[in-house]
Formats: structure tokens, C-alpha cells, sequence
DNA sequence: TTTTGAGTTGTTCGA
DNA sequence: GTCGAACAACTCAAA
């Protein structure tokens, strides 16, 4: 018989730099899969997610369509699909790479352990990150809980291998007869919104696939990376990569960005800016370590990875947890992130950090609440990023950050958002206001509101709480944690 | 084992 | 307007 491969494609949704790829084109004939993974214990991707799954995999369809092979698309629990599409297709060798969610990691290594007992080949690889989470670690073995001495340490590793291009010509596998009727197509996994069809300010934003990251990482390196250093925290500028939910489905992979990085800087085409790069690199960094607290904190998503914060005395407010996803706080950089988020998926890093410190700090609202809001509503949700960066933020992670490190959003949106245009662009009822009072339109007399035409509770919300208020409120309850 | 220096991203107050 | 200090104490990582 002839060798038959199956490469299992899960958030590694592209051609290039793909090792399991690689090794299954260089076996024999492919068969190409991806599954609609709905195992037990699995969480449900959000719906923003769903809608870049669906329009990337569409992308990867007409990627392999070019190479004559067929991505093949399925739904359910992999753990009993793959065996029986093994058996059936007669496949001697398997791949994929490796994902680090506890669940995930649990089936890929009973389904591992299945198929090689049946005799199967199966070959897992890295193809997402520079360093698995258990390559990094500290001098006594144990794992990191501290990104700089972790990037320290993950740099001292050396260079990541070079990327692979994408393999040359391969034979593809069709699907045997008798597995024709567990195939669905692209529209039967419902991955996309239809009534109503919210999704169209993420596709006037974005363009899912290798060949839109390919171009994000290209447009980056030829614009915003100078000047990244400051001007990342601009959210007024196209300052920053987006190239966060490409990542996220691999549609490109860290490897590929930092040699990207490396090779531009190398070649004089970042007009001396190593340290602009080097903060970008370290952005990546950020991104490994996510991925490091993950695997050692399985539960990330939902405990505190800080016991402490147990007893933490969180707030149940649903009218107030409903403003700040709407964008009605009445806080204009928080209400603008949040309509940014609504409208295309995503949210300045920034902004991130501002609109997430005001419910975690201001508004005293459980991480958890704003973690499962992103998780929905943006289109770079990711296991690792998300819950990690929420758990900085609210200073129940593993982390230094000063108790005290309560973000103004009347201060930050003066700093970062100097013209308002950042506000106007997200919150134009706003967009008569006068330069930087913008960022606090209760402080405008009743006569300048007037003549902006704009009336505070009717055009647009009063604060929903007092800065003064809260930072004092979060401040005690951050002091009522009994030391650890 | 003990010690020591350090820890992404801030705000406020008072001189 | 600008600038430096204060804002807790703790934990981490490495020597």
C-alpha cells in the first residue's frame, strides 16, 4: 500500500512554517482536516472568533485548493473522529501541532497514545511559539512568574530556527466514500452570524489568512514599527502591528514574525531603531510568557492565579458591567475602546489596559466578567493572552505590579489621546467638544455642552461612578487582602 | 540557606 | 507648570 498522512490542522492555519504540514507533505499522499473541536471540557470559542474561524478557514480552502489538495472540515469530538478516519483512509502517519490548553493537551496525548498503539505513526510539533512553555525555566527548574527575568532567560536560549517555506509539490488524499457523510461544509459549521449580521465592521477591518498576515507583517515593518517604542500607545495613530488575531489561528507564527523583524533590521530597513524593534520583540515576549503562566496555571481562565485574591470583595452590578461593554460610561477612551471592540473586533493595547483597569478598579467588577467579554467580542481571543493579561490588570496574577497602579482614564486619554481624535473617530456624539476637555465632558459649563449640542445624561451618559470614589474604594478593598 | 536587587505599561500631592 | 517623592509589603530569581 502507499503512505498516507493526516495532517490534523487546528490554530496553525497556514502553509508556510507549518512543520506537521511539512511532515505529513513529505510522507505521502494528505489527507488535510480540520475539526469544529467539541470535546468535552472544550471552551466554546466566542462569536468574534467564529466569525475569523470561519472567513480563515475559508482563506486555507482556496491556499490548498492552489496546491490541488482539499481541506477537509468536520465538527464534534476529534478523540473519536480521528481513530475512525485513520482506519478508514488507511493513514500509517498523523500530525499536528501542539496546542497547551489542560484539555487540549489531555486528548492530544490519549489520541496520541491510541493511534500509536494501533500501530499509527504520529508526529506532534511547535509551531506557534519560540519556546514551548516548559523549555524556559528558571535556574532551579521551576517555571517563571516573572516576565523579565522569563524573557531574559527564553532570549538566552538563542535565535529560533529559521522559517520553513511552504513545501513544494505534494499528493493530496481524498476522503474515503465512507467517510463522505461526517464532512460538512464551510457554511454547516455556522461559524458566521447571519440574523442579524453583525459582522460587518469586522470585515471592513480585517482580512483573515496567511495572505492577509503576511501582509499586516509587511505593512508593519514598512510603517509603524519606527517609531514603536512611543508611539504604540497611541491609539489615535495606526501605531501597532494587528497582527494578533493572525496569530491567534496561526495563520502566521512567532518564528516567522521575529526573523521578519531580524532580517529588516539587519538590512538598514528600520532606520536605526533596534530598540523600536527590540520593544516589539518583547511584545512576542509577552505572548510566550502567556503561554508559560497557561500551561502551569491550567486554570487561568478562571481562578486567581494569586490565591489572595479569593476573599477579594468584587462588586455584582449588572447595570454597570452592561455601560462599560456597551461603551455608555460616560468615561469617553473606556467608552470608546468598547465601541471599537463592538464594531471591529479588536481594541488598542492601550486602551485595553484602561478600559479593563476602570472595571476591574473603578467599577469594582470581577476579571472574570471582562475576561469572558473579550473572550466573545474579540477577534483575537486567545487562551493564553486573555485570561494572563486580565489577571495583570487585576493584580491577582503572577506579576509586581503596585497595588496602586489604578489607571485615570481622564489622565490617559489626555496623555495618549492628546487631539481627541482617538474619542471623536469611536464616540461622535463627542466630536464638538473642544480639544483635550473631550476626555472629561462633566467639567464643561451647561453653555459650551450646549454649543458642542450635547446634553450629559441625554446624548450622552454621566459618569457611572466617581473617579474619586472608586480609585479610594478599590484601594480599600485592595488593602482588606490579607497578606499572603 | 541566606541575602539581595528588582519588579511593563500609574497617580497624586506638595514643594 | 514641573518635578520628585510617596504610595505596602511581598515575592521572585539568582548569586
Amino acid at each position: 500500500m502507499c503512505a498516507a498522512s493526516l495532517i490534523w490542522f487546528r490554530d496553525d492555519l497556514r502553509l508556510a512554517d507549518n512543520p506537521a504540514f511539512a511532515a505529513a507533505t513529505r510522507h505521502g499522499a494528505v489527507l488535510c482536516l480540520f475539526i469544529l473541536d467539541e470535546s468535552p471540557g472544550r471552551r466554546p470559542l466566542g462569536s468574534a472568533t467564529r466569525w475569523w474561524l470561519s472567513r480563515s478557514l475559508d482563506a486555507l480552502t482556496g491556499d490548498l485548493a492552489g496546491c490541488g489538495a482539499e481541506l477537509v472540515l468536520m465538527r464534534g469530538d476529534p478523540a473519536t473522529l480521528i481513530p475512525r478516519i485513520v482506519a478508514e483512509a488507511d493513514v500509517d502517519l498523523v500530525t499536528w501541532n501542539r496546542r497547551y490548553e489542560a484539555n487540549a493537551v489531555a486528548l492530544d496525548r490519549n489520541l496520541k497514545h491510541e493511534l500509536t498503539e494501533a500501530g499509527v505513526t504520529v508526529r506532534t510539533f511547535n509551531a506557534g511559539l519560540l519556546n514551548e512553555p516548559w523549555q524556559v525555566e528558571t535556574g532551579s527548574g521551576t517555571p517563571f512568574k516573572v516576565f523579565t527575568p522569563y524573557w531574559r532567560a527564553a532570549r538566552a536560549r538563542g535565535e529560533p530556527p529559521a522559517p520553513a517555506p511552504v513545501p513544494g509539490r505534494f499528493e493530496s488524499l481524498r476522503l474515503p466514500r465512507a467517510l463522505k457523510s461526517l464532512a460538512v461544509d464551510l457554511a454547516a459549521l455556522a461559524l458566521e452570524p447571519t440574523a442579524p449580521d453583525w459582522s460587518g465592521g469586522l470585515r471592513a477591518a480585517w482580512t483573515p489568512g496567511e495572505a492577509g498576515a503576511r501582509d499586516a507583517l509587511g505593512r508593519f515593518l514598512d510603517g509603524a514599527i519606527a517609531g514603536y517604542g512611543p508611539g504604540r500607545d497611541r491609539p489615535d495613530r495606526e501605531s501597532t502591528s494587528r497582527l494578533s488575531p493572525h496569530l491567534r489561528f496561526g495563520e502566521i507564527g512567532a518564528r516567522q514574525i521575529w526573523h521578519a523583524v531580524r532580517t529588516a533590521l539587519h538590512a538598514g530597513a528600520l532606520p536605526g531603531q533596534p530598540a523600536d524593534a527590540e520593544m516589539f520583540l518583547s511584545e512576542i515576549g509577552w505572548r510566550e510568557f502567556s503561554y508559560h503562566l497557561l500551561f502551569n496555571h491550567p486554570e487561568l481562565a478562571t481562578r486567581n492565579v494569586n490565591a489572595r485574591f479569593d476573599a477579594f470583595p468584587w462588586r455584582r452590578d449588572d447595570d454597570a458591567l452592561r455601560a462599560w461593554q456597551r461603551g455608555e460610561t460616560g468615561y469617553p477612551i473606556v467608552d470608546a475602546g468598547m465601541r471599537e471592540l463592538w464594531t471591529t473586533g479588536w481594541m488598542h493595547n492601550r486602551v485595553r489596559m484602561i478600559a479593563a483597569s476602570f472595571l476591574v478598579k473603578h467599577l469594582l467588577i470581577d476579571w472574570r466578567e471582562g475576561e469572558r467579554w473579550f473572550w466573545d467580542t474579540l477577534v483575537d481571543a486567545d487562551p493564553a493572552n486573555n485570561p494572563a493579561s486580565w489577571q495583570w490588570v487585576a493584580g491577582s496574577g503572577a506579576d509586581a505590579a503596585p497595588y496602586f497602579r489604578i489607571f485615570n482614564p481622564v489622565t490617559q486619554g489626555e496623555k495618549f489621546d492628546p487631539d481627541g481624535a482617538y474619542v471623536r473617530r469611536w464616540v461622535p456624539e463627542l466630536n464638538e467638544l473642544p480639544g483635550p476637555s473631550i476626555h472629561s465632558p462633566w467639567t464643561l459649563s451647561a453653555e459650551k455642552l450646549a454649543a458642542a449640542g450635547l446634553r450629559l445624561g441625554r446624548d450622552y451618559p454621566q459618569p457611572v461612578v466617581d473617579l474619586q470614589a472608586g480609585r479610594r474604594r478599590a484601594l480599600d478593598a485592595l488593602a482588606s487582602l490579607k497578606p499572603g
